[in-house]
DNA sequence: TTGTAAGCGTTATCAG
DNA sequence: CTGATAACGCTTACAA
């Protein structure tokens, strides 16, 4: 396997390197005829063009990374999916890592990168992440795009959905069916994100004079079997909840099964909503209510605004919010009388 | 942003550069005492190692290519964790890229992995994938291991699972409890996975005196709701039916519904088995018995064999063939005699 | 044990 | 419009 090298090329061509290669960036000005002897030889060499040399000599690269920390987690699927397709429409090249929510293998990721000369990053940074990390980050003067997990360092673009907004609209939902023992089932203690849900919540059971009871919000790991057994023990309990704001929609579908184990249909004798809209939300029976953040979108956004960064792109950081929406289906019942 | 090479380093530390270099990889003779100098140097002055450098000059590089079709597919995203987990391991970077089927987008992943000098690949091909595309994929004489999706091309690595095989444990599995009329429910047509599981299930019948129907063979997409379709009109058609193997668990999940709907509890009144063995399989209910391919184990293997192929193993290529394991749960009776 | 210097394959500057 | 040639930052014979 010998490597054609543009001097090679060149030399078929009976011309300079320096014409092979604006030939090949179409740049400068070169007569056609030349172009066209160029343009032959290049196809008859199988020449292959050497990105990593026209880095070194560029200083620069095509090349970003994604640190994600779950990458089975559907929702980052879909989320991976968007940006790999954004990246793709401009050439560029996506780096993969799954931190599995290790700092340590997260930080070699970052290193990695930069040994590697990437331009940019998109980060779902692993849970309690120290600052240092993201100083770090800054000094490094590397475009870095956060996402999903929402971060108060203001120095960072942030690309996430409104969380606030999205579980505000799930429990108006709920309350505007005529509940009022609603529960907030799903999401882990330390999380920014619930927290974040869980003031949308709370906020809008205030608005409608329902005291939001501590002992009705309890968290579960991202499964669905661990769903289940959160809302068990909760249900047994509080037998009197009839309606519940998830987490997650994979946590909403846990909670699913241990209504029907207790003999409850889920969307007859109790309403359910969702968070994410994952694919299996439209699917399960029931079909799921749930709060769309559109993880595609997410992805492509980042992907946008990343491009735009390396770009050289210098605008104070952003923080892109989209909007999420509420998908009503059946499992709040076949009411239809939702108009927000 | 300066970046700070190794020949400031050696200015600082007053060594040479081949100095400097040789601390860093750890090769050759290096007195106790410049190593520590050096390694104050480099210490002091924020040195970033340029990979791009040393991969030109050594005309290699530690990254690696891999490409899906479908990365927001739940089993794709299990295989991709288990490969760059494997890919972490050895200190290289995983290049991402999604086809979405289409053959375009694959070439051009593959041609730009190429040009960055990647060292090695995974592919899932997209479906249709022309031999063309794999003949010139040999040109190239880089390393690249198929997964998943059957080749029946003997000179690529391949990581899958025992198609046949599993299907004839399904098939074994419903045919012990007494079923005679069984179904095949799911896949493409144009599917080679496909073709060996039909491939295990009509074998099995046969060995056992079943002959097999092939209007009881019927196609569906990848759905919940295409495969609860699909199996509406085969059970109005044929509702001798007890039972049925079914190429996907989603698949299955969807002729639950379609079951119930027509009033026959799965698990008492039709026998199912899934194949992939999703998570949901294990919480939905009744349990879905299924085979099991172990994503995250394909990926890790795949890992593991491109790694070596790297290093330079040059054994003809080999097939990985992991064996499917059946998890018996509940979709076919609460049965446990079956003993293979 | 350490230094010198010639590449690796591009690109860009500067002449011609 | 085209050709020489000096970088880009690292590695590695070969010298010293």
């Amino acid at each position: 396997m010998t490597t054609v090298t543009l001097a090679q090329v060149a030399a078929k061509a009976g011309v300079s390197t320096a014409t092979v290669s604006m030939v090949l960036r179409n740049r400068g000005r070169i007569s056609q005829a030349t172009r066209e002897r160029v343009l032959l030889a290049l196809d008859e060499s199988g020449y292959v063009y050497n990105q990593t040399a026209a880095n070194l000599r560029n200083r620069s690269s095509n090349q970003v990374g994604l640190l994600l920390h779950d990458i089975t987690n559907p929702f980052y699927g879909e989320m991976t999916a968007g940006l790999s397709h954004e990246m793709e429409r401009h050439e560029m090249l996506l780096f993969l890592a799954n931190s599995e929510e290790s700092e340590e293998r997260q930080q070699k990721f970052v290193d990695s990168l930069m040994r590697n000369s990437a331009c940019g990053m998109v980060l779902c940074a692993a849970r309690g992440t120290p600052q240092a990390f993201f100083d770090g980050l800054k000094r490094r003067n590397i475009p870095a795009i956060m996402v999903v997990r929402p971060l108060d360092d203001p120095d960072f673009d942030f690309v996430g959905t409104d969380n606030f907004l999205g579980s505000q609209m799930a429990t108006a939902h709920l309350l505007k069916l005529g509940h009022r023992n609603i529960a907030f089932i799903g999401g882990s203690l330390n999380s920014g994100t619930r927290a974040q849900r869980i003031g949308g919540f709370t906020s809008k059971l205030l608005e409608h004079g329902v005291a939001p009871k501590p002992e009705w919000i309890v968290a579960s790991q991202a499964s669905q079997s661990d769903g289940a057994r959160v809302a068990e023990a909760l249900f047994k309990h509080y037998p009197q909840i009839t309606a519940a704001v998830c987490y997650q929609d994979i946590v909403a579908l846990g909670v699913m099964q241990t209504l029907r184990k207790a003999g409850r249909e889920p969307g007859r004798d109790f309403a359910l909503v969702g968070f994410d809209d994952i694919t299996e939300a439209a699917l399960v029976q029931p079909a799921l209510t749930t709060v769309s953040v559109a993880a595609k979108e997410i992805g492509r956004k980042a992907g946008e605004l990343l491009f735009s960064r390396i770009q050289g792109n210098s605008e104070p950081p952003k923080r892109i919010i989209l909007p999420p929406a509420l998908v009503v289906r059946e499992s709040c019942g076949f009411a239809n009388h939702a108009f927000y």
